[in-house]
DNA sequence: AAAATCTTTGCTAACGTTTTCATAGAGAAA
DNA sequence: TTTCTCTATGAAAACGTTAGCAAAGATTTT
């Protein structure tokens, strides 16, 4: 009925639980036989760590506190997950996944603070948090790493798309097209909980000032679509509603731009013959929809984080023990459970160039640009 | 530094630790005026139970693993964790999220056996596990709940869809559309680890038998998509190949059957005109895409799932304690953090109709049967 | 009024690790 | 050889809860 214990490993290897926890935990103050010994002997006994155990005496929870503006089943949201569970949980973590999606769950989570004492860092996740609540999550004493926030002051570390620019992007692509009158769709929520909207609208207006400025006669509208009364409607009634109509749309996300592709037809609207049409983010069927989007990489903003966040875990972990104020790397100290760790891998920008960052590679505060992929969904403007 | 401990509030409240401890955690064996004070104390001093230490002295971990055979970006694993989610975040639990896709990771998961006194129960989604490997994981000694999997034998529970009457229904409706030649499309991988295909398959199967044996003449061939290597690509050209040409296409699910519809147009091949098309899911998109499919809810599998989770391991801690051979639902001992728990609600069947399940509707195996959904993408045979 | 039962509370011993401190050897420096 | 510095190990004290047992009142039954 009760599992093994470190006690019994000890027992069956003749050696102290001393010894046979630092064979798990901290493999270098043990000598190579013995290490391999106590190994043996867990191997047979089919022993493993207790990590309750083993967080209560350390202090750690070995949770992470995972904070969404918006149902995780988001394809930016899930893909964010994947990125961080994929480095997180081989490090010995679990994600503690809260959806914090109106006011009444918003005032629960900071009244309750159900993360003091139970997670060991925080991450938000295109978590638009006002300054009073950042300090309030500070105040848990944990590690608070952003992904695609706006507020970035009070974080510990962050890892964002520079929206401004990968939209600025976008309009450039179309403005080079020839076209001179756009349309921005972007959804708008009751509640202002989700951030990237506001970022890439101004880069959407950017690249429109910036086109004056050069000389080009560029008019632009905007459209909002109300995310709680069905937003594709909204977009297509207030688009074709339009006079004179735009020859380009750029939409703040593909989530948005595909069903309005999609429902286009049904209009007599072709696609890029009427309209050339820009989205964001190169989501599950973009490719598929042939549509032109701005690819960005959730994943690896998910890894980037999970790498910054055991870093900070660490380091946190090391400064609190000696009097040492030494600056660098903590020494390791997770669960080696199973997989690897390597916090420090090659920094793989997988299809979004790094655009600025901290002092090196590996700094507390990276931004990234999305890249522009052309598919059929634009062309240069008709001649008429 | 230190957080408050339950000590603090102890002191501070002027009465015992165990007091502290059972105005949180058992309730009713406090009176309601003590409960009162200790609550008040309690969140002056900002205090919450570690989950660490409950969870040694209780030896619960408060973790659930789950175990998923694809990526968690998948539409339907990403839906099924947020049903779960929602039920088991509240309730104090967090999920650990195993993917396990290659033959190597599943060697390792099973060999290292992570989940061993690191949870409390284990969930399978759409897990083909095989025999050996449920008398594995049933030997960590907690329940071992299914969500969609075809070997039921030796889970505790399970909350699966129908799929073979599932797809049956959907054959059902094209050949009552008077479609004769249809075609089926599954997606094929290199490991079988994920569950669905062949239950479908013989859905479909069953369904063109049925009707030949009501003197239909009904042909029908079926198509593999190596998942591994461009799926769409290969179900276009097989379909393209196809002689005589099908008037009616069976997709596996929506994710394979959208794309491919996508790419139709490029052929010159319209739906419904030329294919009547049914997917399977309803996923994201297929409202938009005008897909004819069957509506299935992971979320709610999600959330049965977590019900029958949480009942079985309060059954188990209840009868584990005491020598009462009682049967009954055990006494609930969940850390109740935020939110509301409520394992017996109403079992909303939102878009989904029971079919079978267990004595009573929460019985600890149910399946569903999904519902069509009639869209654009089906239509009559044309006359010719 | 005594006895029996129920309710509420406190005391105390774990739960299974981690980590500090101490110690015994093994080499290295003297 | 003696002394010093490391390295490898063990002993033992926590970490912050939970839960079994006991006891003191409160209430009910006899």
């Amino acid at each position: 009925m009760s599992q093994t214990t470190i006690q019994d490993v000890a027992r069956a290897a003749g050696v102290s639980v001393s010894t046979v926890s630092r064979s798990f935990t901290r493999p270098d103050l043990v000598s190579a036989t013995t290490r391999a010994k106590v190994l043996a002997v867990a191997k047979k006994l089919d022993f493993r760590l207790s990590r309750s155990a083993a967080a209560l005496k350390s202090g750690r929870s070995f949770r992470i506190a995972l904070l969404l503006p918006s149902p995780i089943t988001n394809w930016f949201n899930v893909t964010v997950l994947s990125g961080l569970n994929s480095a997180l949980q081989p490090a010995g973590y679990d994600i503690s996944i809260f959806t914090i999606a109106t006011w009444e769950q918003r005032r629960s989570f900071f009244t309750s603070m159900p993360v003091r004492r139970n997670a060991d860092a925080v991450i938000l996740c295109s978590f638009n948090a006002v300054p009073d609540e950042i300090t309030e999550l500070r105040g848990v004493g944990v590690p608070v790493v952003g992904i695609n926030t706006s507020l970035k002051a009070g974080l510990d570390a962050d890892v964002s798309l520079d929206d401004i620019r990968s939209e600025e992007l976008a309009v450039e692509h179309l403005i080079g097209l020839g076209h001179r009158r756009l349309a921005y769709f972007y959804t708008s929520h009751d509640t202002p909980f989700d951030y990237s909207a506001d970022d890439r609208h101004i880069g959407f207006d950017n690249a429109i000032l910036a086109a004056r400025d050069k000389g080009l006669d560029v008019s632009s509208s905007t459209i909002a679509c109300p995310y709680e009364e069905d937003p594709v409607n909204a977009a297509l009634a207030k688009l074709l509603a339009l006079s004179p109509q735009p020859t380009a749309l750029v939409f703040q996300t593909d989530d948005l731009a595909m069903p309005v592709m999609l429902h286009l037809a049904r209009y007599n609207k072709r696609v890029p013959q009427n309209y050339s049409v820009v989205g964001f983010d190169d989501s599950t069927y973009a490719a598929d929809a042939g549509l032109t989007t701005m690819h960005q990489d959730p994943a690896d903003l998910g890894r980037r984080a999970a790498r910054l966040t055991l870093a900070l875990m660490e380091e946190r972990e090391g400064s609190g023990t000696g009097p040492e104020p030494t600056h660098g790397r903590g020494r390791a100290s997770s669960l080696p459970e199973h997989g690897h760790t390597s916090l420090q891998g090659r920094g793989h920008a997988t299809g979004a160039q790094e655009t600025s960052g901290g002092t090196d590679g590996s700094g507390a505060f990276q931004s990234l640009v999305a890249r522009l992929v052309l598919r059929e969904s634009t062309a240069p403007v008709r001649a008429d």
